[in-house]
DNA sequence: CCGACCAAATGGTCGGACCAATTGGATCGA
DNA sequence: TCGATCCAATTGGTCCGACCATTTGGTCGG
């Protein structure tokens, strides 16, 4: 086991939640109880506790319980673990995160524009001209378009976004890098997207940069789908 | 002191962190000589930890020492402790969260309108009305609002869209609350608003949604930026 | 110069003790 | 009967000291 102690409990725990076990508003064992109960010493479980606490699952009180809360209220570094439960992938929430990850990267791509600098307008050049490539390999490709987006994150000039891009991105997180191999557009596609963004970023045109961009997301994101969808189906498929 | 010792803990190293007396790289001080420093024991320094290490500030590692992490990479929960550092308030990131939640804000109304039950339809209208009338007290206008843009995130059907806003309102969070009492639109504005929206929600009109929610959002920053200047402006004005 | 090795530093876990806040039932009075 | 008060059990918070596991950095031998 190449994981600590407290992170084991707090996944366990975190799972029982998330899978509802206990429901918002009921309250966890008490702490020595989870400790004998999970074979662990109490700091362990005080460890674990506070890291859900901090991601907003639970709210502890002295002298009161540790209470769980409604998920709504949790910190977005939850949705990974909701998103992929049992080691099935949650589809509906899947469309979620894609679709706010969507608004984020559009509205970045908005100001990124205006903003870049020429450095960063010229690095956005030459990934482009990466993905643009036919001769580029598929993990090369999406390296490239995944380079690119964080650059027009970054671009943007918020930091916020920046960090709200991350928390919701789910590419980064591992367990989507199957997926993602399946993700490459069709060369007209890909020739149209770069092309378009090209002349958005030369000409400062922050209109032309978020619906080019949200042509490219949107038409990704079912593709990205599907091929999820035949990757995490249940052995069978993959001779290995 | 209201607050456990191990929270106190984390605010200290979380405000030396943000404060840069630990740039992203360094190794925090061993937990042993944290604990003897702040006069604390270290089960409680690493509760702390713990909490910092949730929160993205630093990465611990077994043997190696509690590295601090660069910002863009923490949660977006630091950035209400970023908000307000030493007591002044940071306006250039209070503007990029206002963006960010605009843009959140925004694409939610959009959803809302194609998604929203009767029910919510209703008790939207319900708080458009007591917005509208001029007869509100100014707290209950605000508190009205507030519901409203709660109600059309949670309207969206988007779990990481609300999640996210959450995160990312500043409003909720306190220390704000005085700003918002300035936050009042002339009576056309607010008459226009509402008339606009009630349409919207009417005829489903995504586009309308969005949009008349983006100018009110907007059209109320720049004076939710001013007000809070004004406030927290270091004693002097305010005679009590 | 390089690799193996070892000792110090540092985080992880444990057990037990005691303090502090909350809770819930028992008790008492109106 | 209803309410407030009080108290004991429950439960989280802190502390101490010990030992294990991993990393780090320098030393030694080739």
């Amino acid at each position: 086991m190449a994981e600590a102690r407290h992170e084991w409990i707090a996944e366990q725990l975190r799972g029982d939640i998330l899978r509802g076990a206990y429901p918002a508003g009921v309250r966890l064992p008490a702490e020595r109880q989870l400790a004998q109960r999970l074979g662990a010493n109490r700091s362990s479980v005080r460890e674990a506790l506070r890291t859900l606490e901090q991601s907003g699952l639970v709210e502890i009180r002295h002298g009161g319980g540790a209470t769980v809360q409604p998920l709504r209220q949790a910190s977005l570094d939850v949705i990974q673990h909701l998103l992929v439960l049992d080691g099935v992938v949650n589809r509906p929430l899947l469309e979620q995160v894609l679709e706010v990850h969507e608004m984020l990267i559009v509205e970045a791509a908005r100001l990124a524009v205006e903003h870049a600098s020429g450095e960063q307008a010229k690095e956005a050049r030459a990934l482009l001209a990466v993905a643009a490539d036919p001769a580029t390999a598929d993990d090369d490709y999406i390296d490239a378009i995944e380079a690119l987006l964080s650059l027009i994150a970054e671009s943007s000039g918020n930091l916020v976004l920046l960090m709200a891009r991350r928390a919701v991105n789910p590419l980064f997180q591992g367990s989507f890098r199957e997926a993602r191999k399946r993700f490459r557009a069709p060369h007209e596609v890909i020739a149209a997207f770069t092309e378009a963004l090209g002349v958005a970023i030369e000409t400062r045109d922050a209109d032309l940069a978020a619906l080019t961009v949200r042509r490219f997301i949107r038409a990704g994101r079912s593709r990205a789908l599907d091929a999820l969808e035949e990757i995490t189906r249940p052995a069978g498929d993959d001779p290995r």
